[in-house]
DNA sequence: TTTAATGTACCAAACGATCGTTACAATCAA
DNA sequence: TTGATTGTAACGATCGTTTGGTACATTAAA
């Protein structure tokens, strides 16, 4: 049984399309818009996509799986709950941020997909998610604060951050501290 | 000097457009979807909008002023900064997570509306958010934490809110809560 | 080693569907 | 009778996608 290996081109395509995805929403982003970002005719994508729902998804897919390795690597050995979930923090919003990584397709932009593409990136995400759920169960937090709740807003943030960080006065690092002590996270 | 009155259609016609913004976004709405919402054909509602640029537009300075105008009644006469801006949240929470507002049109997802729309929009945007600029600034904060980055976290948090709530085990004023207590507020 | 066959990577062109929008005619209330 | 309200029908543009072909590289057969 042979692999399916991604060429150059074929990760050219994807790089390409997870930008525009990221800078204007699915539903605002045409095949022949990514066609152009990498020198190529609309439907000469075909060769290497099958559908546009089916690139997104497995954009998507991508992103979420290279992410939570990323995120498991780092506080692979931490012992401390609170420092574990702090670099969780820390390298989500570094990947949100990264304006090369495929990482960006707005994880949260779901209202544009086509309701049958919705389902299965829905799926993918409770998956990722679950790692942030593990981490804060195990966090403590401020009396009378909802785990649930805390686990929702805390991801929000981290995941829209692209959409309102712009480099300038605040550095990457001082954003994640400034997010972790909002979020009253002890590093 | 006459002045423009919405008629009772127009206001159909206002509220099925900025549901089905929310819902979907901006690309990812017809014309012709909103018209059959109403019962109307997708030309015909050209007798009541200029074009689907200007309708959103439209939408989205009324949400912002009928918002402005709800949350400045509510704080009027608030001397303490923590329970005003307390208060300023939880009216806006409301706004967002009130089906039937006209207000929801989501205030983030300004990604795939045109470029020309976007300036419009953000400027609307920017000035609405001055009433909160000014509560975060009297409001006893954490300690070492940005103003300006705070006060953005709080209203993507509180804008955001509708793409995950579901009315079932927190109720509105629940949810209100745990955010305020997540973001430090002693109301 | 040459030649034939196959596969890869694209372009050119078009398909039908849908988009925002307009022109114009029909309807209907005042 | 006039003006507001809607339908009918179409415009050109763009959408995702398919078809069919070409140039080139790789592999297999002679």
């Amino acid at each position: 049984m042979t692999v399916k290996v991604a060429t150059l081109r074929e990760e050219e395509v994807l790089a390409a399309a997870a930008a525009l995805f990221a800078a204007r929403g699915f539903a605002a982003t045409s095949i022949r818009d990514i066609g152009e970002r990498v020198g190529l005719l609309g439907g000469s994508l075909y060769h290497y996509i099958k559908s546009k729902d089916a690139l997104f998804i497995r954009i998507h897919d991508r992103a979420l799986q290279s992410a939570e390795e990323r995120i498991r690597a780092a506080i692979a050995g931490e012992e401390d709950p609170s420092r574990a979930l702090a670099t969780a923090c820390r390298v989500l919003l570094e990947i949100q941020l990264d304006p090369a990584s495929l990482t960006m397709p707005l994880m949260n932009d779901f209202r544009a997909v086509p309701e049958s593409v919705r389902a299965q990136l829905v799926e993918r995400r409770d998956a990722f998610e679950q790692v942030f759920a593990d981490l804060v169960e195990a966090a403590p937090l401020p009396a009378g604060v909802d785990r649930a709740v805390y686990r929702i807003l805390l991801l929000t943030t981290l995941n829209t951050a692209s959409t309102w960080y712009r480099p300038g006065r605040l550095g990457l690092d001082e954003i994640a501290q400034q997010i972790l002590r909002v979020y009253s996270v002890e590093g």
